[in-house]
DNA sequence: GCAATGCTTCATTCTTCGCCGAAACATCAG
DNA sequence: CTGATGTTTCGGCGAAGAATGAAGCATTGC
């Protein structure tokens, strides 16, 4: 096997457990200053400005210079979902840092994974989403139908501005803490931005974990009710809790 | 960030060189010797033992004992998926450990992705089994649609069996070449048996690469054609064969 | 301008980890 | 039983690379 992609460059550059835990804090999603990465990953500032130069060699980090400081994200996307299908291996073979604790318990609930929000929370909507006809298989992966399209539109989610963009508009992540998948992409990006901006969840402070209110964890699955529904009767949502679509394969 | 998974120890598993082209030769699908992977990974023996017995210790790996050989294999298709991830992102990020050859050029028109078909041809018979409707989404990911069983029934594979295991009937598993789905999970898998057991495609000696003849890629393609298309045609009798739920080779 | 802050570079030390050869163990063939 | 093959264990060597502390560059605020 002397041809396709070098796998273990990236791996071996993944497998440090500074960088690792560099890259994990960096899937909070928002951008982290050189010290706060080192603060984050338990080392001096010299080493983690040798390990987030060597991230940024490979490609799977970018840097936002602001004056003296330099903010850290993830390159995109593809960089979050190949760290999560790791957590998700790691856990399924057994490799945890910590017994599970009260912090883990808040994170398999709702998190955010880079920009998109993951969890049981998540994980719900997707599937209400799926069993309402919004969200269809399409040729090159997963897409919006009219319906939903009509639903997220009302939301004033521009999608004809998300399509534009080169990113996929919806694509499946497999969380890993729930093993059903959860709605990424710009749309899923979109949605997380929601969520924030409407005070549903409200964040951590230097976690990905995020905790969402009784109301707001009902809008969030009001996203999957169709929009002449949502504008008809708003006192729906409630009752809508009642049949959860959730059905274990 | 101090909980969640391991995903260092995970990562730098994978890491080392050897380890990583132990894992890639896997990918094939099929089980090798202790031996085997030594030549594959281009070290000794010895030192293959050793990491051999690292990535079993981790559950990446599973050993059938027989005499004196020991058959490695991959544990189970979400080491798969996670491998294949990582190529992926390795592949976007510029990290490659050839420049593309003649090899490349074949594994990317068509391979084995652990136990089910990957690259373009696989590409395109995803694409088309969900223009048809065989394909649908579904709340835990991905389904067969009616119609779409109809088919695979008609084609001699027993779904209701392949239901009856944990896996996982149907999944999107990202190509790393083409960055488009194929069919993953075990109705990707029973239809890859399908294809080499009716002659559509021979493997490569010791590679993951597949050759498809022009009649067998058309027939590849062909099972997204509906069923009663397909039923006109009386030459039927491999289809039994194809119940054997043998799944090591 | 001066000091403080944030970050990087450099040179050094040190640990880790993978490789190899030799030998031991297990299995199969005759 | 004897020899041959596949695989593992052990000891020593060597190199890759990670952390450290000091120093150098930039930017900010007084």
């Amino acid at each position: 096997m002397k041809n396709g992609p070098d796998i273990a460059a990236l791996a071996s550059l993944i497998g440090d457990p500074a960088r690792a835990n560099i890259l994990a804090a960096l899937m909070g999603g928002k951008a982290l200053t050189a010290g706060e990465c080192a603060a984050e990953a338990g080392i001096s500032a010299p080493a983690a400005s040798g390990h987030l130069a060597k991230l940024l060699g490979a490609g799977l980090l970018v840097v936002l210079v602001q004056g003296r400081h330099r903010y850290f994200n993830l390159a995109g996307p593809d960089v979050a979902e190949a760290v999560e299908t790791l957590m998700g291996l790691a856990a399924r073979v057994g490799l945890r840092r910590t017994r599970p604790g009260p912090r883990e318990v808040a994170m398999r609930k709702a998190r955010f994974c880079y920009d998109h929000l993951a969890g049981d929370a998540a994980t719900a909507l997707f599937a209400r989403l799926v069993d309402r006809g919004m969200l269809v298989a399409q040729a090159d992966g997963l897409g919006l139908s009219p319906s939903g399209r009509l639903r997220f539109l009302a939301e004033g989610i521009d999608i004809a501005a998300l399509e534009a963009r080169p990113r996929a508009l919806c694509r499946a992540c497999l969380d890993w803490s729930e093993r059903r998948p959860h709605l990424a992409g710009s749309l899923g990006a979109a949605i997380a931005r929601l969520a924030i901006e409407r005070g549903w969840c409200r964040r951590e402070a230097a976690s990905r974990a995020v905790h969402f209110s009784p109301d707001g964890e009902r809008a969030l699955l009001a996203l999957a009710d169709s929009a002449t529904d949502e504008t008809r009767d708003p006192d729906r949502q409630g009752a809508d809790r009642s049949n959860n679509p959730a059905r274990r394969a």
